[in-house]
DNA sequence: GGCCTTATTATGAATAAATCAAAATAAGGC
DNA sequence: GCCTTATTTTGATTTATTCATAATAAGGCC
């Protein structure tokens, strides 16, 4: 019989993973992983009360504990937008980087544009070995501009 | 006479500027202009205890009205990086970025890598009208990287 | 130069996000 | 199944920021 929520495919990998970086495999975890991994750019308040469709009793505290300790591990991602808490995603190591919609505050996944991570290599960095381009993108999206001022109904 | 802290001409230039932006000059947002034109990528707090050296009495508060007010005007960029409260600076609309090391925290301005802004035309927005590019670099700057665990003096 | 309107600043409290320390629990090796 | 130690829980705490309201002062006008 499979896992409550997660396929035992998914759950395996995640398992196999935490394994790899030499964390214990905690339904925590799990039900942590699976959540940011079904709700990219999840809020920690979000991914709290997704994990609490299978975990009901898991404090808000503990999913912070799981989330830091995921990311310090690199599998999660944090992302920090502006005027926003800290969104997580399970993207990780492939470069991608994040349009935001100053509308709606939505945030949409975009590949590089060059496709081989040319924002890694900026003309002057004073000397720093960098290690990771972080590109955000703020725009109005396709829905927003639609409706520019819907609240207005004049 | 010159003013206090300012020079006359720069005085200028920021009261002309606030008053494009309709904006009356009051003494509070010339102080806060030149504390963070003398100090970029400063901190609420830094940039409350700069000012302070000219108008004693001002609260932390009233120099985040001023800094939300210059920021939403555009006399000011806001910088939100990972891990610190948001930063200041007077360069605006030259399409820079920026670079953190991740060992003590300090920023520093990148020039964009092509010149002309190769950010601003990713390769799929997801039909999002792109207005900002904000590239956050991060790693080792070269003093970091000369003494790297040198809080550990083993 | 003084007055008046209205923007701006000051004050004090409140909020949101995240972290921390210590106690309770459970994973995984034996 | 037991024991060690990582992990989670709990509750309090901190930090950054915002908000509402009252006090103040900028700049146009006479």
């Amino acid at each position: 019989m499979t896992s409550t929520a997660a396929s035992a495919a998914t759950t395996d990998k995640w398992s196999a993973q935490l394994r790899a970086h030499g964390r214990r495999v905690t339904k925590q975890r799990l039900a942590v992983l699976d959540a940011v991994d079904h709700s990219p750019h999840a809020v920690a308040d979000e991914v709290a009360a997704i994990v609490r469709t299978t975990l009901p009793d898991i404090s808000l505290q503990s999913v912070y504990v799981v989330l830091t300790d995921l990311t310090e591990t690199g599998m999660l991602r944090r992302i920090e937008p502006p005027h926003s808490p800290a969104r997580y995603e399970t993207r990780v190591d492939d470069n991608h980087h994040h349009a935001m919609c100053t509308g709606c505050g939505r945030i949409e996944d975009v590949d590089c544009a060059v496709g081989h991570a040319p924002c890694l290599t900026p003309s002057n960095t004073h000397g720093m070995t960098i290690q990771i381009a972080d590109v955000l993108y703020q725009g109005l999206c396709a829905d927003c501009a639609a409706k520019p001022a819907a609240d207005k109904t004049s």
